[in-house]
DNA sequence: GCTAGCCCACAACGTTCGGTTGTGGCTTGC
DNA sequence: GCAAGCCACAACCGAACGTTGTGGGCTAGC
């Protein structure tokens, strides 16, 4: 690809040769066997050099976009300068959707997202430089963050409902916690000892509820399949997670109130981490930050004042 | 880079080796040479297969990403169906600008846009179905379109003068064509013979204009550097034409009037082409096509009416 | 109209790359 | 403790891809 752009530039095989430091004929044979491959002729062969073909000034761009490609791939690994890579705790939910955000202020800033297990592979990472920045809720209580560690109340998500038609609580417009002792619900995936598993311990400690953890966790298609499917059965998902709504299927998401859970998501990163991004992340945290009103809202104690 | 995603999403080397039909031994070994190449290690080996390092989950989207391009770039090229294939006769002029309106309101279809020397090889691209479509003014007089070619009026692109701060005219609010006569006009890169030299033939031939033609062409770049600073010359732009402004440089977009030159822009193709986006492509410009006032504009006799 | 210059394609050849088979080490689970 | 599963290393072999050498074809200039 890389022999085809520069001779498309160049104009002809042998100064592109010269540019790859390779021999006419090699250049040659590469665009050759490119046109075997793909099956069209990409330059028209002249006394002067060779011009593309219509069908090389459509595969160009493409072309081109590739070598664009292929540059950030290895960029996104590359030691010293490379983009900022920060961790979100589901690739669907709030943290998930404030990066996009982030992105589409800072289109500039090259972004790479990473889902690690939980909070103690977090913290680790950041302290090792793997990654930048972590959304997370702060570690468990008896785990404080390491003190090169630093972290800020980010974004609240509060938690709703998910059940099928079906459901004894699907026609209602809001259900308080209390309403939900009783009923049973399901979050398959949840393992223990991470800190989300944490939240979840707290929050049934605290308001008796029955919370399911068992099974294997298919994925979200089969947990929105199975909850559509079975009236008793519901879960919890964040409010502002963009949920692929599975064909067919009549989901209702029902607002928690008195209080509403809320999962709090704080940003931590290491304090002396040089990356520029970093700062520019910081801002628009800052900058989009919504008024917060912690009234009516439940978080689990070991998660620190705003 | 199919390997590694293929890799990734089995978890395993083993899986990933049967799912390309090749042994487990090579898998260890491409993906050996890509983290060598990369400089960084893409998977944890564990007895229960290989899970993404850090590193690797940032990467695996890259490389997704380069497999959809590599997959867009060969399908440009396939024969049968491949991507709408448009020829517009200047890359940042009305008729490119239609085809990015055209791919936002239709983000779905695959588009190609492709540049052909003159009205001729286009036709002959149509005719041979190397392109579907073509934004051209129609053949100078002597030379109809070959009857499978249908064409209709597209976009009309006035010419606005384009002067330096310097150029006598440069704070004029708008001119006549008759203020013109005896102002030096250079459009280098002007080929005689083609439909587009024939057009500013007959506005010099009816106007009595000064259209220098002389000199290579080194590009847009360079023609609006020269503009910029030599007061005694301007040139012809379409008004519609997205100049890419060169830095510090002070130029002034003039609209000409009494008559205004209208570049017409008419859409070609061949009747019998069946690609499907050809009839999503007429629909659109027909939705946005604006009510057309020809009073008080000019176009060449040979253009047909709309 | 011939020739010199330029550019690309074909052929022959050697190295390197990338696949295979064979094997061993390590972890996990019964 | 052993069997099963998975990955890495080594040896080997063929294909791929580079090189050098050469020829054909178009163009420009005298």
């Amino acid at each position: 690809m890389r022999t085809f752009v520069v001779a498309a530039d160049a104009g002809q095989f042998q100064e592109a040769a010269a540019d790859l430091s390779i021999t006419q004929q090699a250049v040659s044979k590469r665009i050759a066997v490119l046109e075997k491959d793909l099956g069209v002729r990409l330059f028209t062969r002249t006394a002067r050099g060779a011009a593309l073909t219509i069908d090389g000034q459509a595969f160009l761009p493409h072309a081109r976009e590739l070598l664009r490609v292929a540059e950030r791939a290895v960029a996104s690994v590359r030691a010293g300068h490379r983009p900022l890579r920060v961790d979100v705790i589901a690739s669907r939910g709030a943290a998930s959707g404030l990066m996009r955000g982030f992105h589409r202020a800072h289109p500039e800033i090259e972004l790479d997202v990473v889902w690690l297990f939980d909070i103690e592979t977090a913290v680790a990472a950041i302290r090792s430089g793997a990654i930048d920045a972590s959304f997370r809720a702060v570690a468990a209580p008896g785990r404080p963050l390491p003190g090169d560690i630093e972290s800020v109340r980010a974004i609240d998500e509060p938690l709703q409902l998910l059940t099928g038609p079906a459901h004894a609580l699907a026609g209602a417009r809001s259900v308080t916690l209390a309403q939900l002792a009783g009923h049973r619900i399901w979050m398959p995936g949840i393992v223990p000892g991470t800190e989300w598993a944490a939240y979840y311990d707290d929050l049934v400690a605290e308001f008796g509820l029955t919370i399911e953890a068992t099974g294997p966790n298919f994925g979200s298609d089969a947990l929105l399949d199975t909850v559509a499917d079975t009236p008793a059965l519901a879960t919890f998902m964040g409010a502002q997670t963009r949920l692929v709504w599975p064909a067919g299927h009549d989901l209702r998401r029902i607002p928690v109130t008195d209080p509403t859970p809320v999962y709090p998501h704080s940003l931590l990163w290491r304090r002396d981490n040089p990356h520029p991004a970093l700062a520019t992340l910081h801002a628009h945290l800052a900058a989009t930050a919504a008024g917060h009103d912690d009234a009516g809202t439940w978080v689990p104690h070991w998660v620190g004042p705003r």
